[in-house]
Formats: structure tokens, sequence, C-alpha cells
DNA sequence: TGATTTTTATACTGTTCCGCATAATATAAG
DNA sequence: CTTATATTATGCGGAACAGTATAAAAATCA
């Protein structure tokens, strides 16, 4: 056993592999999306397999066949959740703009990810992992750290990036506004599971920029 | 029966009531800070009454007897919290200070108070609260809230009153700079229940204050 | 058609859970 | 000593839970 399979090198999106026993009832990736609202709206202990057996419309052998259990299925969403969140965030960070706007667009689309959902807002699942899972396990401990950081040094890119264009004075230091940037993005987050109203969270986002930049030109 | 019960006006603290029957073999003030460290810890679901018989010592009837179901204990345990930290905090909000050194005395006392706990730290129960129960349960939401204002409202006191002390420009908002006091006490708490290490946590809220009240006199 | 493979569907196991019903125990009052 | 009261101790009941074993179904391959 040297080769592990005989998958041939499979070109990369081949439209029907030819799969060989019964097919799939299911989508991986949409039931990982489900799975994933599920546990934003209820996190990891309060969500049974049954609620997720229902939400995705796998019985609970397939969950197991294609995800693992439960932990497992929880880390691969919270995987998901990170990738689609850095996809919503990417282009604000990657395009070139001024720091003041760039900031209005990251929050924005930051709301956008914390108050949308049917039952309620859904907040951030980093933070709420970090209040939860986190504690006691490492691995999700590691991906939360990560997602942190991620943030942080994302923020601080962007002021140094502003420093250096002039937009900030000489003496601004990028990372420790690049932590009050992601503390304002953690306090919407929680605010936001509290059920306060956009108005509000987008005064507060307000208010720090103001801080963070400085006011804006009238 | 026009008179709820017969109770003779009760002397305030009479040291020994002379209660009827068989005596209670637990202090409720005592189980009540086992419940909340137990909730802290692992969260509303993921605790259960078992647990929360064998740390309080009480068993299942006696703890519902004393406290109702588990949704009651958890109410109760979170106001338990909210009275001990605003009992920490209440004379540093109090007392004549520099804004300076208030700030960093309240930070102090809340990284007590997150990174404490014999199995990891423990964090915020008001953040940890918000994250979860307080989407779907109106009256812990309510409470959630209420923790959420008092906190911005006492450090708007605060940056009001340096303010008129002439530690802050005129132009200084203080609700504004409330926001990211708060703020940066949320994501302290998130960060150290992803274990982020106490120096780490000491930095970013030297940065916050920093940038909240400017720099150090050297 | 029949064998093989992969997935779905059903159902089972043993555990844990919450809340309560009942009985035993310990005190005060009469 | 007897009665009333308040608590503890035991344990029951039914539901929910996570994970898996087994059987049925749907496809490909020969």
């Amino acid at each position: 056993m040297v080769q592990k399979s005989k998958k041939p090198a499979a070109k990369p999106d081949a439209p029907a592999p030819k799969r060989r026993g019964r097919p799939r009832a299911y989508q991986p990736e949409i039931a990982l999306g489900k799975a994933l609202d599920l546990f934003r709206k209820d996190g990891f202990a309060a969500t049974s397999l049954d609620d997720l057996s229902a939400a995705t419309g796998m019985n609970r052998p397939s969950l197991y066949g294609a995800f693992g259990d439960k932990r497992e299925l929880y880390i691969k969403s919270y995987a998901r959740y990170r990738a689609e969140a850095r996809a919503a965030m990417q282009e604000i960070f990657r395009d070139e703009m001024p720091i003041r706007k760039r900031l209005a667009r990251i929050y924005a689309v930051a709301l956008d990810i914390y108050l949308s959902g049917e039952a309620g807002p859904r907040g951030c699942f980093t933070v709420m992992t970090a209040g939860s899972e986190a504690v006691a396990d490492p691995e999700i401990r590691a991906m939360v750290l990560e997602g942190l950081s991620e943030l942080d040094k994302a923020f601080a890119a962007c002021f140094r990036l502003a420093r250096e264009k002039g937009e900030l004075p000489a003496s601004a230091d990028p990372v420790v506004l690049a932590q009050l940037a992601s503390a304002t993005v953690h306090t919407i987050a929680i605010r936001a599971r509290a059920r306060v109203p956009r108005k509000e969270l987008e005064a507060i986002v307000k208010g720090a920029i103001d801080v963070m930049v400085g006011p804006a030109a009238p």
C-alpha cells in the first residue's frame, strides 16, 4: 500500500464524476451551512444532533459519515464561518481607499453578519466560541486565537498604510489602534446578540472611528 | 387570609431566628456562589443539575426548593455576579482620583475577575450570557442590557468628571469614550476566555488608555 | 441479470437529563 | 410524648441525548 488510493489525479472539477454507489441525497456545502446556522443560533451545547439532522435533512448516520461527530461538525462549521467572513472582508482590506471609508465599510459588513438570522441576531461566531468552547478545547481555542489575531493584523495593516499615506499622525501606533478597532468589533458583536438595535451599534462604530482616525472632515 | 403570613415584622438580622423544621444543611449564599462558579465555567446549557447538585452539596430537590429550576438558578447566579462585580468596582468609581489611575484600577479589577478560576479563566459573565442565553430569553436579556448599560454609564460619568477637571479637552465626548472603554472591557473578557495571557491583556488596556486619555506624562 | 458499492433509513443501546413524588429525618411547638 | 413543620434523601419516570449496528435502497460494473 504505497499509494493511498487509486484516484487518478482526478480533474479539479469534473462535472459528474460517476460515483459508484447510491447517490447522496444532500449537498455537503449546503448541509454544512445549515449546521453553521444552528450552531450560531444556539451554541454547541444547546444544539442536538436531532436538531442538526432536521436542519440539514440528513439523518444522523449520514451526518456522522460526512462530518464526524458533533465536535468535528462544529469545528468544520467554524472553519466555514471564518472562510465566509474572510471572503466578505477581503476586498475591503485589499482595495485602496481612505482609512475612514475602509473602517466604515468593514463595520458595515460586520454588522450585516452579526445582525443576520431569522430567529434573532447571530452575533460573531468567533466571539461566541471564545466564550464557550475555547476554554476547554485546545484545538478550538487555537482556531479562535487565530481568528482574533487575523482581525488584529488586518486592522494593523490598514492603520500602518494610512499612517504611511499621511492620513494619521506619525505618532499613531497601528497595533494599538488595531486593538481598539477589534475591540469595537467585539463590543458590537456582543451587543448585537443582546438585540441592541442597529442604529445604536452604528453610533458606537461612528464614535470609535472618530476617536481612532479623528472626526470626519466637514 | 388578609395577612400573607404571620411573620412578626421579623427583626432585620436576628442571629438565630429559631426556624421550625429540620435545619438546612447548606448555606444559600455559599451554594449560590458555587452554582455561579459552575455556570461561569461551562455556561447554562453545558451545566447539568447533577453538576450543580454535586458542587453545592445540595441534592436536586433542595436545589429546586431553594432556587427554583435551572433557569431561575441561572438568573439568581447572574444577579449575584453583578452584585459582586459592582461591589468590586464601586469604590473605584466613587473615590476621587485622576482619570488615568481610575481606568487602570478598573481594568486591573476586571482582569482579576476574568482571569480567576481553577479550571481556566472564567471571563465576564455578562459577556458570556449576552452571547448565549440573552438572544432567546427576554428576562435574561433585560438583565444583560442593564449590565452593559451600567458599565457604559459608569465610564461616561468618569470621563465627564475628568473633562470638568480639565484632564480631558473640552472636545472630548464622554459617551463615546465610555463606549470605547466598555469595548476594551469586552475585548479583554473575550480574549481572557481564549486564554490570552494577562501580560497581553494588560498591553491592550494600556494602549486603550493612552488613546482615550492621552499618553502618560513622562 | 446479478454482484458490488455507497448511501439512506430505521431502530437500538446505554447514558444523561430534568423535574417531582415519596419517604425518612430533624427540629420546634403544644 | 405527640404533633406540626421544614428539610434531606432516595429514586422514579419519561424524555432527550450521542453514537452505532443493521437493514433497505439506489446506483455502477460485469
